[in-house]
DNA sequence: TAGACTGTCTAACGTTTGTTAGGTCAAGTC
DNA sequence: GACTTGACCTAACAAACGTTAGACAGTCTA
């Protein structure tokens, strides 16, 4: 809990088949869950552990510590919607056109964050409550996702398909907060991903690039 | 901690002037101070005790829990935001335009919330965070607040002056999304309120009303 | 079949947290 | 000058937290 530096515990690939395996992914799973709705000091070890079925010393046999389980989540949850957005604007046809990427982009950020899985919208709000060490290893991995975003909004600015006098700077963290923001008010029965997406391409893109 | 409902100890106006007036202000100012920067766990009573200068069994005298002090912290931040944009607005000319008063509003909230003061972004940063309890009693200070960005929005979809397609609602939630997300990037040697503030309103504005 | 390894459990540890009961002491009131 | 009140303190409480040591059963390996 005090000392230092968390190694980065976040699985690259998906490792062998070992029984051991299995409990591991559903401790992340869990974290990942009540992390999601709880926040990082409402979610125990104690608590992960009734969720997955085993007591709360066993988790040490898989993690050196709490941090440890979180900072694989967070990491995870970045790495995971940076693969989403990634593989989305792959997809689509060399010819597409500049609001077609963003809204791309848009929809599956919003995608990864309040419909697929509990890992990317866990590591959104479980950062800011995270003491530093956590956080330092979270930083390249968020960094990494971001560069994304930098790119499609110097793309847009260089169009001059937004409003005048935006910088690409500000155009990002414009991006980034009205998507991040989500989760404090998304409601599966009110919203809908795909009308989300178009609507904050609308409005961010009013002058056709 | 455990218990129903959270009494409403937000200070409508300023009481008369007896000495324990004092403390009890140090201590919401205390409070909101770590709030920003730490957040609801990390904020203990003997934190907060130590900043003010006084044992933390002493601010029972003043408050009757700590959830008490979060709530009273949260609805003083949510009203002065809600009466710092009421101001802003009222000051403008009845000839402003559209595109003036969105920006006048943006200014303001940003300013409320990153430079002015700590209890707007204290309030913001614990919300996600605190008991059902305290959540609830914040939320008719929220409401009333996010009527006034429901009004802009829908002034401004009527107007014709953001994106086709873009309902109100999308739009409140956007914009409430890029400015309250600051918090979290806002560095007082890097950004200027005035900046951001022209900057989201040319974003969401780019044909003019 | 002996021994090593895997995965889990029990049972505690030290610390921190919100909270409370009861005491103290100066300032104001009758 | 007795008494009340306001404002604070001391000292503890139970609960919850992350973490650790050591035991135990099952499985794999030599």
């Amino acid at each position: 809990m005090t000392s230092g530096e968390i190694v980065d515990a976040s699985e690259g690939d998906v490792g062998s088949a070992r029984s051991g395996e299995k409990s591991r992914r559903d401790i992340l799973d869990a974290a990942a869950r009540i992390l999601r709705r709880r926040g990082y000091h409402a979610t125990t070890l104690r608590t992960i552990a009734d969720a997955v079925g085993i007591k709360a010393g066993s988790i040490y046999y898989h993690f050196a510590s709490k941090d440890e389980i979180i900072a694989a989540v967070m990491n995870d949850g970045v790495d995971a919607v940076r693969r989403a957005v990634t593989e989305a604007l792959a997809g689509l046809a060399a010819t597409a056109s500049l609001e077609e990427r963003l809204e791309t982009a848009v929809r599956a950020h919003l995608h990864a964050l309040l419909e697929f899985g509990d890992y990317t919208s866990a590591g959104l709000k479980a950062y800011s409550e995270a003491p530093e060490p956590v956080r330092d290893a979270a930083r390249p991995h968020r960094l990494a996702y971001e560069a994304i975003w930098d790119r499609l909004a110097e793309e847009i600015v260089a169009a001059g398909a937004t409003g005048t006098g935006v910088s690409a700077r500000s155009l990002k963290l414009a991006l980034l907060g009205m998507m991040n923001w989500s989760p404090e008010w998304y409601r599966p029965d009110r919203h809908r991903v795909d009308d989300l997406a178009r609507e904050f391409t609308a409005l961010v893109l009013s002058r056709r690039g």
